[in-house]
DNA sequence: CGGTTAGTTGAGTGCATTCAATCCCAGTGG
DNA sequence: CCACTGGGATTGAATGCACTCAACTAACCG
């Protein structure tokens, strides 16, 4: 459940002085805001001080397919393929984030062997995680998907404490995208949920009332 | 298209010195054979001399996703968690492999710089094409699944000639675990393309008859 | 020649979608 | 104070795409 890497979540174990060392200006994204879009040319390196990003690749037609959630203290927009950005990010919330030049985290990684073995352990984190979420994607029914969800964001937020209530900070739109569902799907399966008493819905906070229901209909993936 | 990493597919650039110096005995699978699975213990990284081997996860149900390919010289069962595959490798084809010592493999990396940026790049192309394969999962019907996956694999073969043939070495079922489809839409799906005159079906060889009128179909997504 | 396995095709079903209406609430201005 | 507005969420009705179940064909091998 926790994974080994999170403890070592770039940047956090580099102490104060390393960080400041890296860290360029802060800046603030409302929600909505686009914080590099796939195929501009690579700006920084951005870690995320507050708020929540998506990674997200949008078709021609409109379509957006959200990869990955990114959280504070999480680096985003490492990403490229020659000098330009691979896929997009979002602010889901308000957002504010500082920022590394590239070149400069990219000497700052290479003069530290302990920084080279946390890029790769969170990269190799990074590919468990989308891999998942892959088999969420190609396997599970819309019941199984939104179950899922609210099992791994709730072990998300239960790290602090022991609470059963999540609070969802993304809008409908954001879960059925990163669900591959509609925001309709979304919103009929947490009814059904909710008439299940399974979880109670309120907006943004769902309380789960039976998290042992909740955990089989999401049991295909064992944890995340 | 060809993505820059694909020039150092981790220990080609070895030299043959190097390799000796790594490898242990060779093995050989039959098509259909797992070469690790998830939850196991982890043995040595394998790396593939001939044939195809797909990384999958299976559900406890016996639905299957398949996440990735991969093809002689790459490496396979590099992920783990606490000491178990995180993934199952499965031989698509017949296969040949020899193995690396995980800490040889470790200490040999970490021994040499050249090595730690291969590595560091090969796990970021990954999760790059991990990602655009969500993407498809998600949000592409059936036959933009296909025509996607047509095209990618004939941009692979296309690699060596200029044919418009694919030989598709595996079966329709991985295909479907593949796409996240089942076989009966992919045949189907093929059947429609043969009918529209873009593709012609024989068995395993896919002869692509109208390229743009197949790239259009998946042109949701560029390029791979 | 039967037996087996992979692939294709057909018929019917169901789940998630689309389209559309309604609700809820916060923000705004009369 | 209340009506109006707009965005997000929910719910209903109807459609359609991919699925399930099943039959059939082709190829391969004993």
């Amino acid at each position: 459940m926790n994974c080994p890497v999170r403890r070592y979540n770039v940047c956090e174990p580099l102490g104060p002085d390393r960080q400041r060392e890296l860290y360029e200006h802060q800046q603030t994204w409302k929600r909505g805001q686009y914080l590099y879009r796939e195929g501009y040319p690579v700006g920084p390196i951005l870690k995320i001080i507050t708020g929540i990003v998506s990674v997200s690749k949008t078709l021609p037609d409109g379509r957006r397919q959200i990869l990955d959630f990114f959280f504070a203290g999480e680096l985003c927009g490492y990403l490229e393929t020659e000098g330009r950005y691979t896929f997009e990010g979002q602010a889901i919330t308000d957002v504010t984030t500082c920022a590394f030049t590239r070149s400069r985290f990219k000497a700052f990684t290479a003069a530290h062997d302990d920084l080279t073995e946390i890029v790769r352990a969170t990269l190799a984190w990074k590919l468990e995680g989308i891999s998942r979420h892959a088999v969420v994607l190609g396997q599970l029914s819309a019941k199984e998907r939104v179950a899922t969800f609210l099992c791994w964001f709730g072990a998300r937020s239960g790290e602090r404490g022991g609470t059963p209530s999540v609070r969802l900070p993304m809008a409908r739109g954001d879960i059925a995208d990163y669900l591959g569902l509609t925001i309709e799907t979304v919103s009929r399966t947490l009814s059904k949920l909710r008439m299940l008493g399974i979880i109670e819905v309120s907006d943004t906070t769902i309380t789960v009332l039976d998290a042992a229901r909740l955990a089989s209909l999401a049991s295909p993936l064992d944890e995340h």
